[in-house]
DNA sequence: TACAACCCTGTATG
DNA sequence: ACATACAGGGTTG
């Protein structure tokens, strides 16, 4: 079975989990290139982790990148056999479906996640990223550079917390999000307990690096929701985000706009009078996708969303078919950054695309990865 | 339960 | 050209 696949791949850096990741995907694998600070005791989130000299590579024995990457992209799941799970108990889903493969629910740190979609509302991608970025460079620890430009991790709940925040936040073009993010990282570092939003994992899918801790994720998909929504800027919609894909509740399904009205559309949710739509009716809508669809009902959800989408639905066209590819191992990749024209990331947590150095080979699976967003004209309706 | 207001940016429409 | 409207994976009071 052919892979379906952008037919040009760039490589792209981000910071994470405290070191430089540059990846590059090709058919048959992702390439990563891991690049650490050079003082690599530092704890991802706190602001002291110092840049020495050059930075170093670390060697792959005591290199735990690739687990970090199957987790981070959710590779233990195999997407084909949930896509025919999904299409034999719904003929909407295998009617529109089949053709928007490499679609994947990604496992971000739980926090990031959270303060990302705070920024979500009423937005747009291009601005979202943009803003991430901004919390990244204005107040994230320093990992390291990539020739000239600097990589920051996300900044922890403690250094969005300052009474400054939220006006210096504002003048960086928050706009009344600013206040959410003030007051949300005060809550979560001030009011809540300990390691409160990490409790809110999913114990069956914990987060990375926390395996061991007995004291996370006792809760239930429900209780997590519950308590996100005591969080300022943070409603029905975020909180599910936040569980889906920070929280590794794979059931949570986020309804926003577009999922509402193909509920209405296709899945026989009446059509109400009303502009928005109530709790309750939130909470229906997705009790009845996690009936249909199982415990990784979220995932199922993004694919109908992309593929209801305007700018993918000349996604057949966008794609070349390749039926094998040889792995190519490219010494140097020279790229000119390009701020203004380079697509933006779907995702909120990727950063910034720049020249990459040397790719380190490796495999970490043949899953069809990442989707990037195509810049294609958006043919408004009515 | 039902809105308007909320910050800001890009696009469509007149 | 220039104004106006509206969407953009919502939340709040």
């Amino acid at each position: 079975m052919p892979y379906v696949v952008e037919a040009e791949t760039r490589a792209r850096n981000l910071a994470i989990h405290g070191r430089i990741l540059s990846l590059k995907q090709d058919p048959d694998y992702l390439h990563y290139k891991t690049t650490w600070p050079g003082f690599t005791t530092g704890v991802p989130g706190s602001p002291d982790i110092k840049e020495e000299e050059k930075p170093t590579e670390q060697h792959s024995s005591s290199d735990d990148t690739e687990q970090l990457l199957r987790h981070y992209f959710s590779l233990k799941h195999n997407a084909a056999e949930l896509y025919e799970l999904w299409s034999q108990n719904d003929l909407n889903f295998r009617k529109k479906a089949p053709k928007f493969t490499g679609i994947r629910i990604m496992s971000q740190d739980a926090w990031e996640t959270l303060i990302g979609f705070i920024c979500s509302s009423n937005n747009n991608i291009s601005r979202i990223s943009q803003m991430v970025h901004k919390l990244c460079r204005y107040y994230g620890p320093l990992i390291g550079h990539i020739g000239e430009e600097p990589f920051h991790d996300f900044p922890g709940p403690q250094a969005l917390m300052g009474k400054g925040v939220e006006s210096q936040l504002r003048e960086l073009g928050f706009g009344y999000r600013a206040k959410y993010i003030a007051e949300t990282a005060r809550l979560v570092s001030e009011e809540k307990p300990r390691g409160w939003l990490e409790s809110l994992t999913n114990p069956k899918n914990p987060g990375f690096g926390a395996e061991e801790d007995p004291e996370l994720g006792r809760a239930t998909y429900k209780e997590a929701h519950e308590q996100l929504l005591t969080l300022s800027g943070v409603g029905p919609k975020v909180a599910d985000c936040v569980c889906l894909m920070g929280l590794g509740w794979g059931e949570a399904v986020p309804v926003d706009t577009h999922v509402w009205q193909i509920a209405q559309r296709d899945y026989k949710f009446g059509k109400v009078k009303t502009k928005t739509f109530s709790k309750a009716m939130y909470d229906s809508v997705g009790d009845h996708f996690r009936k249909i669809w199982g415990d990784q009902a979220g995932w199922a959800q993004s694919v109908l969303f992309t593929a209801n989408l305007k700018s993918f639905s000349d996604r057949s066209i966008a794609k070349v078919e390749v039926d094998e590819v040889k792995v190519k191992i490219e010494d140097t990749v020279s790229e000119t950054p390009d701020v203004l024209k380079t697509p933006k990331p779907r995702s909120p947590r990727k950063r910034q695309v720049t020249a990459l150095e040397t790719v380190k080979v490796e495999e970490i699976g043949t899953a069809s990865g990442t989707i990037t967003r195509s810049k294609r004209r958006r043919l408004q309706s009515t």
